[in-house]
DNA sequence: TGAATAAACGCACGATCGGTCGTAGCATCG
DNA sequence: CGATGCTACGACCGATCGTGCGTTTATTCA
């Protein structure tokens, strides 16, 4: 038994540090060097745990999905579907962009941009699809606030996704670009001008 | 006479094939080594030309600006003021998006992406300047619709102006993140909903 | 044309990158 | 307790990065 074996431990710590300096340096920065210093663990000692570059990035974004899905995904499940979820998804987004729990902002955001250009590879790939998978989770919402009612009938969930998207991408870029949180409530009304003319 | 030195036309050369360069592997994929295989040149021979790394990106930049102020911004502003004028805009920037000019989308939205959250220096600040820029265009260009009863008075020219940018920057990544132009309809239909819920 | 100047070159540097290898220490379990 | 196997280590490799240096080649101008 006793199944939490020391390493696991050691991973789990080392990969609390990789998503702390991903999201100060990116994923391009992200280097087992930088790493091995900051985790106090030597370079080739992170091989036990990773077999590539690309495995310690994806498994670094896999912990960062599942803190969203914990923190924001979850709350918004709770609230009734339709335009409360999506408002409460919203709100969670902006709080998880200013929280500290990622200094310079959604760090997925981030590698959605750092990698939209990159060659195909794995870390591309599960990029896309946790792109895919929020796009359709909004798109699902969206739905769900056309059949109560909530939204008018004309209204095409996936151009919404679109839209919720690009607020939210549009915060993200000009916070870190201008670091400033001034245009905090610029994301709102926008989000607030989409929730009305979509209103039935 | 003759001050077509000779420099002034390599120059010229290298520059636009580190235009083409950049738009494919980014600003940071910029490299002296394969640019000047690309330009055939030699490596220390870019230097009589450019001091350092950080120059070299700079001046690519401002070609690049350049190339969009004659190709996107100089019609636009052709055009009259309000409205007619924003759509211009809206229309020629889709379409510099999706020209050959630069293969892989907008490379100074590109740049935008790449060095929103780097450090300091002449070059973050070189793009810090030219989205206020850009910003402050679109900002003047929907004050002028306002001022011409084109848009309800209550409208405020920086949110339209952070929504306008919102919505390109959108499909830009969008299409380079998913590799399809199916989304320039739903900027395109953004923006129709953005001029439509800004009108008088 | 010849002297002065500027452009381009080959070469090499130190740093850093991702990654390999052989080995020593320590946790785990019979 | 003692054998086994995983964890972590230090040293090292080849490639590539940005950038100097000293020299050769090409251009410009008197």
């Amino acid at each position: 038994m006793a199944t939490v074996q020391k390493s696991e431990r050691t991973k789990t710590r080392v990969l609390r540090e990789a998503l702390a300096l991903a999201s100060r340096v990116g994923f391009a920065g992200l280097t087992f060097g930088t790493l091995a210093e900051q985790a106090g663990i030597s370079k080739s000692g992170l091989f036990a745990h990773f077999e590539s570059k690309e495995d310690l990035q994806i498994q670094t974004l896999r912990v960062a999905e599942q803190m969203f899905v914990e923190r924001v995904l979850g709350p918004a499940v709770k609230e009734p579907r339709g335009v409360a979820r999506l408002r409460r998804l919203f709100d969670g987004w902006m709080e998880w962009i200013h929280s500290g729990t990622v200094p310079r902002g959604d760090i997925l955001t981030a590698a959605a941009f750092e990698f939209d250009d990159a060659p195909d590879g794995p870390m591309r790939a599960a990029v896309v699809e946790g792109h895919g998978k929020m796009h359709g989770t909004i798109e699902r919402m969206a739905r769900q606030a056309v059949e109560a009612g909530q939204f008018a009938a004309g209204i095409e969930p996936a151009q919404f996704a679109f839209e919720f998207l690009g607020i939210v991408h549009a915060h993200h870029h000009v916070r870190r670009l201008l670091r400033t949180d001034l245009h905090a409530r610029r994301a709102r009304a926008a989000f607030e001008r989409l929730l009305a003319t979509s209103a039935a």
